[in-house]
Formats: C-alpha cells, structure tokens, sequence
RNA sequence: GGGUCGGUGCCCGAGUGGCCAAAGGGAGCGGACUGUAAAUCCGCCGGCUUCGCCUACGGAGGUUCGAAUCCUCCCCGGCCCA
C-alpha cells in the first residue's frame, strides 16, 4: 500500500464516500466536507475483539480508515478491549455474554494482526495508530467513572437510543451492563479528544447514538467540537445482514477460519442486485472503474464479470494476490469443466482449497459405506441427510451422480485416491483416501 | 417481595389429555429453469439399524392406560404493584 507524503489532504475524499453511498449520517455535512478538505483530521473506528478475527462485517470500517488514511488523514484503529467485555446492545436483539479475560487477550492476538493488514502502520509521515481502550478504563474506577462522566448524560437521552429503546420494548430486556456500554464508548471519545487530538469517529449506522452521546460529553467536559459520520449498515437486499453465508455461518477474515477459497465463492455467488453497491462498498477501485464492469455485467450477465471482479478485489485485499491466484485456479477446476478430467497436480491443489478429508480405503467396495464416509468428512450432518440428499439425487462424486443403493469402488476415485464430492451444484468437498 | 403473563423444533409462532416429531410462516437444503444470479415451481427439513424405534415442547418429580397439554416444586424472562 503505498501512501503518498501527505502536506494536504485529497480533496474529493468527502464526495467518493457520498458517492458511494458510504454516509449514512453525519454532523452537520457542509462543515464536515469543509474540515475534510482544510487540513488532516484525527479519525477512530472502534473494533470490539468479540471473537479472535474479524469478519466481513468489519470490512466497511477498515476500509474507511484506509479510506481516510490514503486521503492523507490520520487514522486510529481502535480495539475495545475494554468494550468487548462489556458488549455494544446496539443490533443485537438479546443479551451478549461476557468474554473474560483470557479469552479477550486470545481475541485481541487474532484482531491485531488482521487490522495491520488494512492500514499503514509503518508509513514515515503518516502511520495508522492502534490503541486498546483498556489502557483508559482499566484503572477508572467506577465512582469516578459516575462523577466524571456519568453526571454528563441523562438516562432521558441514553433511553431515547434507538439501540436502548428498542431492548427495552423487547421481551427480553437489556441489563445494566449493556446499558452502560453508551458511556463507555463515549468516553472513549472524549478520552481520544482530550488526549490525542481526535476529532472525528465513524461507525456502522447503528453506532450514531454512541457517537453522538461521546460528541455530547466533549461539548460538555472541554466544550470542544468532534465530527461524527456513520455508514449505512451493509445489508442484503431482503435486509438481513452480511457477513454470514446463506447457511448461516460467519465469513471470517481470517484463512485459519474461512479458507480463502469459500472466501472468494462467497462473493462470486452475490445476487446481481447487490453487486454494484458492493463494488462501491467494498473495494477500493475508482468510482468510474466500477461502473464500467457495472455495464459490462449489464450487457453480459451470465459471464459475471462483475462478481469475479468483486471477489478478486477482496480476496486479494483480505488475502492476498496468491490466495486468490489459486481460488481462481479452483474455481476454474471445480466449474469450468468436468472434475474427472483433472490432473493428480490439479486435484492436489484442490486438496489444499477445498474441504479436504482423509478416508481409508478400506471402505472401498463394501455396502452402506457411503453415507457414514459422508457424515465422518462432515459433508453432511447426518446419515440421514445423507440418505434424503441421495434420494434427491443431489449428490455426486467426480461429477456423476451418486443413485441411492451406490458401492464406491476404487474405480469411482480419481489418480487412485481422489473423490470430488458436490453436494447440490455448489457445496464441493474433496475426500482423499490413503494408499492400500 | 406480591400479583400476573409467559418459556414449544434454527427463528417466529399455533397447539391446552390420545388423531403430536408437534399447524402455519421464515430461514436452510435438494431438484427443475438459469448465469455458481433473481423470480418461479416441486420436494425435503430431530436422530437411528427408517413400514419400526429412540430423543424432544425451560428443569426435576407426580397424576394417568396415555402429557407439550393436568398437579407440585424449582430455574429464567416480561409487565404491574410494593
């Protein structure tokens, strides 16, 4: 990532957020833009450790930083080590357990690493900063924390919250704990006001109230002025949230928890409706560029140029170009044509990109010894799935359809040892079974 | 603490003694169509050694030939009162 010495600050960086559709709120908007473009402003994004690596909801946040960093402004990346183990009620429709300590610093480890990889910590005249908000937290006492900084805030405008509000109407109710959480996100803050010279935080458009209560407590403690701007949610088109597959599990950044090959299929297969403001969103190639594979996907749907472009834009971006090399070379295997005609090179590289399971030979040829194979590699959950999935015809192995009653033999394996299991027409597995 | 309402499968939500593995919807999965899209249509959707059995309706007991449904105690939440 290479950043140009930065003297002034990229004057368009406040129309290419808008034009992306990046603002969803702002304070006052003509003020913004004009402090945006005067001089460098000091800009956070909070990130809470709640597990031990980001996921593609966080994608947004870190670009904005990035964002702002390669307009040439200063960037805070922060980690709620002292947030996230309280836990933000903001979208969440029930209660989040607590993380402990442990398990915090185990989060923080993963967390670190991975937002290092967004920005430019090592840049001689304008490196990211990462700070943790326990530094600040950890010795406030709590009544210091209710002279200090509770006195600011009335319960009148912390329950007008959205966020609060809407718990409180639930069945489940919000506890004090997450209750409280408002106030310590805005002493973070004032704190990064006071002490770093911050101006400005951003977040999804679930973080404005905290913004605003953190804004209220600058006004109140300093009578300083700080910025806030918030971006809308990414959320599909039948409005639930990204970040999840379409079965319901979370799109990690991290390789270790997501390869990067389901990485770079979870894009390709994005809804053509969605895709544009994707590209817009989460990329961060030229607003023109973007239309212009916009309108070649128009013209050419089925070639899906513009969801190849996505997913190659993130996979390198959350991956690397290597990664991506060899998800595209996967991709191609699996989809372009017929698995049975792969190399031993080909489907030894598959072996590392797809869900890869050892099996023995052993299981060759005897009755009924499919379905189990298939629940042991994980393939399916049960055996009983496994039976519904072959009476439905939707499994194969290397591409041919496997009838209910079917004896695998050895003569069903690629090179000796492969079998390319598809479940439905996307889900591939690779089972590789060992050498007699 | 008192009163009251409630806790059902991934989620929402019916069910108030047998016809309940539990309506309906959503999600998900498979099939057809297609472009690894959307929409639509069809099927599936607790587990197992699958015409049968086991496990499940907050937890533990009990009544009954038989309980998600009735009783007792307990746990958890909402609301109202103190």
């Amino acid at each position: 990532m290479g950043h140009t010495c930065t003297v002034t600050v990229d004057q368009s960086l406040f129309d290419d957020l808008n034009a992306r559709g990046l603002i969803h709120d702002s304070t006052d908007p003509i003020a913004l833009k004009e402090r945006l473009q005067a001089r460098p402003i000091k800009v956070y994004v909070g990130f809470d450790p709640t597990a031990d690596s980001l996921h593609v909801g966080n994608l947004v946040g870190l670009l904005m930083l990035r964002r702002f960093q390669d307009a040439g402004h200063k960037v805070i990346a922060l980690a709620g080590g002292a947030t996230g183990m309280v836990g933000d009620p903001s979208g969440k429709a029930s209660e989040r357990s607590l993380l402990d300590d442990a398990q915090l610093a185990a989060n923080l480890a993963g967390v670190l690493p991975q937002l290092r990889q967004f920005l430019d910590f090592d840049s001689a005249d304008n490196p990211a900063a990462l700070l943790d908000n326990r530094a600040w937290t950890v010795g406030f006492s709590y009544l210091d924390f209710l002279r200090d900084i509770g006195k600011f805030i009335t319960v009148n405008q912390m329950v007008a919250k959205e966020s609060v509000r809407s718990r409180m109407e639930s069945t489940d109710g919000i506890s004090y704990t997450e209750f409280s959480y408002m106030l310590l996100q805005a002493y973070d803050f004032a704190w990064l006001y006071e002490n770093e010279g911050c101006e400005m935080q951003m977040g999804g458009s679930d973080q404005w109230g905290n913004i605003v209560t953190g804004i209220e407590l600058i006004r109140k403690r300093v009578s300083g002025t700080g910025v806030g701007l918030t971006w809308p949610l990414l959320t599909r088109t039948d409005g639930s949230k990204y970040g999840k597959t379409a079965g319901g599990e979370t799109i990690w950044l991290s390789a270790a928890k997501f390869s990067p090959y389901a990485f770079f299929q979870s894009w390709i297969q994005i809804d053509d409706d969605e895709i544009e403001k994707l590209l817009l969103q989460l990329t961060l190639l030229p607003i023109d560029e973007i239309r212009h594979v916009v309108a070649l996907h128009t013209e050419a749907p089925h070639r899906r140029e513009a969801q190849n472009r996505l997913a190659e834009e993130l996979t390198t971006l959350v991956h690397g170009a290597n990664a991506t090399a060899r998800a595209q070379e996967a991709t191609a295997a699996v989809f372009g044509g017929t698995v049975a005609d792969l190399s031993a090179d080909a489907l030894a590289m598959l072996a590392g990109e797809l869900d890869c399971h050892s099996a023995s030979r052993s299981v060759l040829g005897q009755d009924a010894a499919f379905v189990p194979l298939l629940t042991e590699a994980g393939i399916t959950s049960s055996n009983s799935e496994a039976n519904r999935l072959l009476k439905q015809n939707g499994l194969s192995v290397n591409d041919k359809k496997v009838p209910t009653d079917h004896v695998i033999e050895s003569d069903d394996l690629l090179h000796g040892k492969y079998a390319v299991v598809r479940k439905g027409k996307k889900h591939l597995s690779l089972i590789v079974f060992d050498r007699p």
